[in-house]
DNA sequence: GTCTATAATTAGATAGAC
DNA sequence: GTCTATCTAATTATAGAC
């Protein structure tokens, strides 16, 4: 029956943050992550974050509540690396921006897939939860994209495409590779989240879109 | 609590197949692909094959026999659609073989999302369905494009990339957009799944790819 | 083969001590 | 804030009638 392993493993410790809440957040976030809201435990989410069940209904109402909490979490890191990278950026032509976005973009995924096995789980199927994933976190980079490639299309800096199609080819196959890191592991016998793989990867993926 | 909705709607009646156990098998594939294997419960999938939930385990011998049941057949369609194409190839140059069979796995990837929607659920984390899957499923496909690819590179028809690299854009760019359709149709307001969606597609990730 | 009834386990949430 | 103990509901699987 049981056939995943130790739930007692502690996970890599995270360095920010060891308030007993933020040890619960960081782990929800892996546990939704890998096993799905329904999937993940809130037993598991405990042990994992060294304390006991009950205390995450009282830190967080529900189990409900606790996902909210982690992803709002998550999506924070993201828009945060996101913004900062663009305030850096400012004056510089928006090819060279686009190209540096997504870059960006790539580096996030490889250090925190989380995000996009919560938002694979989540938006497979219509659900209260997706409303409020992709109203929320998911439609204010959506827009910011495709507003984006749409000038850089009309500009003709890149060949005539429909920004959703690019959008879903930017994360997809940005992130995809990190996403099944394990089953990459297996099959290719490398790990991607390794520093040299995931430059690699930001190169093909760029390459690719932007012909340099 | 329960968010998600009427578990009695019966689905999309598949016109192949009828007796009781392929009911059960499609209808295991679409609960398994959008709620995870412990997000499914029997009693649901029974629901939707119109069945009660003990006889699930009469013609299978358990939740976990009847995973591997159906993915099992799903991927069995896959590797049917890819060699059948591959079959009325021959004698075709490899550049445009491959063209096709990316075009083919796109066509796939949006008329069956479930299959991507599995492997997304069990090979983000290490676990003995994950093995089974990778060592019997994954790995012949991988394999395959792998050395086709190379082939292409040593040949100058695609530029110089790791062939790993390649393979987790074609399955990330490929499907991503099908495996996320319901969080596309609240984004973009289309229906990814729809034929012209799928062509436009198509013909947007070989464009990336191979540059024409 | 397919059903009803039910056993055994495990889930999320609450009560109340400290 | 954090714990122990426990409630209720839901889960997979089995027993046995038809």
């Amino acid at each position: 029956m049981a056939s995943q392993a130790s739930p007692t493993a502690a996970r890599t410790t995270r360095p920010s943050a060891d308030s007993t809440r933020d040890r619960i957040l960081a782990a929800a976030v892996d546990l939704f992550s890998e096993r799905s809201f329904e999937g993940a435990t809130t037993r598991e989410i405990a042990a994992r974050a060294n304390v006991t069940q009950p205390l995450l209904n009282y830190h967080f109402r529900s189990k409900e509540h606790l996902w909210h909490a982690a992803v709002e979490g998550i999506f924070g890191e993201l828009t945060q690396a996101l913004t900062a990278r663009i305030e850096g950026l400012r004056g510089v032509d928006e090819l060279s921006v686009a190209k540096l976005i997504v870059r960006e973009f790539i580096y996030f995924s490889a250090a925190h897939p989380q995000l996009h096995r919560i938002i694979m789980q989540e938006c497979k199927v219509d659900g209260a939860r997706m409303d409020w994933l992709v109203d929320r976190h998911i439609r204010p980079l959506y827009e910011q994209t495709v507003s984006l490639f749409t000038r850089l299309v009309e500009r003709g800096d890149i060949p005539d495409v429909p920004a959703t199609h690019i959008y879903y080819v930017i994360t997809g196959a940005g992130a995809t590779m990190f996403v099944l890191a394990p089953e990459c592991r297996r099959l290719a016998g490398f790990d991607p989240l390794e520093h040299e793989a995931v430059e690699v990867h930001a190169d093909v993926v760029t390459t690719l879109l932007f012909g340099s």
